[in-house]
DNA sequence: CCGATACGCAACGGGACCGTTTCATAATCC
DNA sequence: GGATTATGAAACGGTCCCGTTGCGTATCGG
């Protein structure tokens, strides 16, 4: 094992260097394939070799398990859509839950939130993966925006962050997976957020 | 196909009639694997009847395809706990959430959870099941405790009931699957009922 | 006992993948 | 050119499962 030095003193191994564009198709069909639905139990390695067009080799010369190459391909998913801050922190949350509910309707956005819900049991790194991809990056933000508004006096002072947002998370979830099926969906988030915000008991009530 | 007539009344078929402790037990292997985290996909066939104690030939006898099957062994899972109503409102709402909670702490409901949310997209029979079967049933009682609170004033008279329950049951799914490592689940039920009693908002807030 | 049907079991041919190996070819450095 | 490593293609033996068939046995009605 010959190796060289380059310019930037980077030891480079002797031989033919691996392909770059191998490593970007190969990642890109596991995410098509795992984006039309098929679960990562399912997922086969010659499935993905036959859709990157490369060899079964050059897959396990880089990976060696099915697992190590999903989480790699799943880091390379950009968290989409920075939140918008900047108005009233009801509007803010309503741009958040419109993000959600519009990701909802990208089939592939569907299944990759249904390999993290369920997938991720048998696969606790896949589980990381996910927190500190799409769920942390969005829980900073909305916390931010909430925080504000315990500041400016619009949210109660003593408001449970993480609370208000699993409320509204979750709520944007299971409405959409377990709504009524005639139910229009229009204004969503709208509601959501109004009725978290007023919550459940009369204005005027004691206690 | 000679057929005889029962005391009842009823048309049976001439010959030996099929065992139903067959039938359970290949029922009861379905869910047992289920229960174990094998996916609707993985689940094979072979395996049932293996764990069974049964031929191949007598599940195949009886259901055409493997989703039939499913969907059959799914029926028979009786909806969990009949909440106890009759305390507070508030009461009622944390028992129910703690129901959730409870469930979740058992790999078996986790795992038909997961199918739930999950296999259900490929398999609409599967998902119709779910509903009739552990939505719908838990969603009707629910609406009538918060219907109650509504009358007695409890509750706004105003409130969304789809809505209410939708905050409550998403921040319960939500918090269990993605609430930080270390957090305690302790009290979870009684912070969610309590925040979204409370609304997000300040309680003398103009508007 | 007889006809009919169901049972568990074993075996079938066929397909999908597994993870490995071999091979001719390509890319890189010296 | 020579050494070295990567690449895509093909083939390997092996496993799991498919859905079907045949077999000997068990259980029903008549």
């Amino acid at each position: 094992m010959k190796t060289q030095q380059t310019a930037e003193g980077v030891a480079r191994p002797a031989g033919r260097p691996r392909s770059e564009k191998a490593e970007r198709s190969i990642i890109e069909a596991t995410l098509e394939l795992l984006g039309e639905g098929i679960g990562v139990s399912e997922l086969s390695i010659e499935s993905i070799a036959g859709r990157a067009g490369v060899g079964k080799t050059t897959i396990y010369r880089r990976w060696s398990n099915k697992e190590d190459l999903v989480v790699d391909a799943l880091a390379t998913l950009k968290p989409p859509i920075p939140l918008p801050q900047g108005g009233t922190v009801r509007d803010d949350l309503v741009t958040y839950l419109r993000v959600i509910q519009e990701e909802t309707r990208h089939h592939r956005t569907r299944c990759i939130m249904n390999i993290a819900m369920s997938d991720s049991e048998r696969h606790p790194r896949l589980a990381e993966r996910f927190r500190e991809l799409a769920v942390e990056p969005r829980r900073a933000v909305v916390a931010a925006v909430l925080r504000r508004g315990m500041e400016t006096g619009e949210l109660r002072a003593d408001l449970d962050i993480d609370m208000a947002l699993a409320l509204l998370s979750g709520a944007m979830i299971w409405s959409t997976k377990w709504s009524h099926s005639g139910e229009s969906d229009a204004g969503l988030p709208e509601r959501i957020v109004d009725e978290a915000l007023k919550g459940f008991r009369p204005r005027n009530s004691e206690q």
